[in-house]
DNA sequence: ACAACCGGGACAACCCGTTGCT
DNA sequence: AGCAACGGGTTGTCCCGGTTGT
């Protein structure tokens, strides 16, 4: 029981990683067994098919990603802060191993958007969840007066987010650039400049 | 033009398409021959393997997305203009049926970011030529006087390049937003008021 | 110990009643957990190997078969009518819940034909002691002067199973007809007419 | 075009002989690998699933026997000549190398009773179109004054392929008894006795 | 000469009966 | 006695080359 919980979550963990860095259609069965250190059957004693590990794994991924900006965000006071420190926190998910291949979210998105409903939803509903919370925040911050009454909080909700992904998308395949670097900056000025009165 | 020709052009379209949408691991060569409605020995008698293919199939899509910015740039006389044409044109490039999948670039990039160095390849020089592009009409905005000289080309180019990429990743996957209009209504906003002088 | 006796008695049963309907090659040790509520440890402990199940399996619901022909046969008191019962009583066993996929003797025969040579074994064993039942039976008959002098009590005992094993064979597949009905008029038929003198 | 049609027909052929022997479940594609001497791609090339096959093999099998059993009845000229010449072939079926396995509808029929629905759905079929085919030399029989017009045609044809039926699953398994011969010799004597006239 | 066909072999996911360890 | 791991075996798909008929 306490044992197998145990491999549960390793073979979650292991298989994230692939399925994030490598995608849900190359990533292997043998993959995921050099990966985790079993066998066939012992991976099979836990999940019924490689597409129920594959949704649990990009759940555990998915939740872990939320746990990070969720304390980034209960960590800081003001919304301003609040979204800077989301900011910050996303922009560092790369150097985190677990967020190696960038962010689950647009990985899953690009790769299975027309193969795989199942993650698809999954997916459509991770980002509902995130542009909630920013639109929540930013909602927050106009009525305290934090931010200009003026905004749209759906749709800087939507810039932060793409502003966010495009880089993280584009941090392993750009030269010389820093993509999530000139995105940290580029959010911070936008929320100085557009956001805040 | 020879028949053959022809049907290579033919070809390269339709299995462009595929990729595009559902990858290249996704695609079948069963697929493939169900789009072009030829036999296998139809299809590999253009194209050595299935790596020849998608390697030429990502070059025409490519290319076709290439002129088109090249375009949309040659057709606007000053380098604001020049980046507004450009971003209008990327964001309006969804509903062509030849990039219903989104961009080739970052779809390739995400999908063969480990798995297909040729590819890789292929997607860096691609963004690097982009990325040089960008730079390259930004750096004459602030020769010309257009743009600020304490601007950061590289920077704003990367800028520019991750708002729309993010957009286009998501633009399949947000439900009420729309992000690439929210995109384009950025930019448009970033090029007058951290652009321009 | 006693509860150990009535869970393998419970396995034998439950999982004799699967290999009778879905063969031994259909029927899975899931399968079989599912059948008598057992994980495979509980089976295993009782049985060394599928292999082994199989064989007491069979052995059971053969011997469960010969003693419901042995009671019908000294539930009579001469041989023809010990003939007319064990035929009615064989007739009468596809509406046993027991014997719902048919005889286990011709199932098994006509599976294991190549495959399992122990299961072959006991099949050839089993028809050995069905036919030397009815050559006895016959053979008595013809001492006691039932039976016609002229009669081959082999002849005739294979005559009486195979009409009873094809009818039940067939009872299954056989739309409008009733095999087993039919079977039973011909052999009281054929046992007044051709053997009674 | 031609070749492939001769191998399609050898794949046919091996495979139906391993069917019928060793079953459905029974014969793996490795098996059937072995026995035709192709790889699996050349196996798959003409059939999509081993179910596929193995209904084609079925009715490959099945046609063969009931071209035999045809020309049987249509050598014949009398009824009585021809349900005795009819009886006479199916019993020496078992020498054909193509049937050594015994009858394909009774092995189907047994086997794949409760697993197979398109085959069980084929067995009934077939046992319909013999029951009919006796049913109506039967009954011509009878018009023609062959037979008595007592005689049910229907009960009469059921016997008799219950007896046949029976006495080929067993001929296998039967020790010094021959039931094949046994059949053969209870039905003469039933043609003549019960149903002549 | 050339395109369709046929066959090859590696590999995919998945299930199986079985055995230790606890 | 039960859970966890095993590893070989299952069907089926893949991309690709050699052969063959036209």
């Amino acid at each position: 029981m306490r044992k197998g919980e145990a491999t549960r979550s390793e073979i979650l963990r292991r298989s994230a990683a692939l399925f994030n860095t490598q995608g849900y259609f190359g990533s292997s069965l043998a993959d995921i067994m050099a990966a985790t250190g079993l066998k066939k059957g012992g991976i099979y004693n836990h999940f019924a098919s490689k597409d129920e590990l594959a949704l649990n794994a990009f759940d555990c991924l998915f939740e872990a990603m939320k746990s990070r900006l969720l304390d980034a965000v209960a960590s800081a006071s003001s919304p301003p802060e609040q979204l800077l420190a989301l900011i910050d926190t996303f922009c560092g998910l790369r150097s985190d191993p677990d967020f190696q291949g960038g962010c689950p979210l647009l990985n899953t998105a690009v790769e299975s958007d027309d193969a795989h409903p199942a993650l698809r939803e999954r997916v459509h509903n991770g980002f509902a969840q995130w542009h909630g919370l920013l639109k929540r925040i930013i909602g927050q911050g106009i009525q305290q007066g934090d931010f200009r009454d003026t905004l749209d909080a759906g749709h800087a909700a939507t810039t932060i987010i793409i502003t966010l992904e495009g880089a993280m998308a584009l941090s392993g395949v750009f030269g010389e650039a820093d993509p999530l670097g000139v995105a940290r900056e580029h959010l911070h000025r936008y929320i100085d400049t557009e956001m805040r009165q």
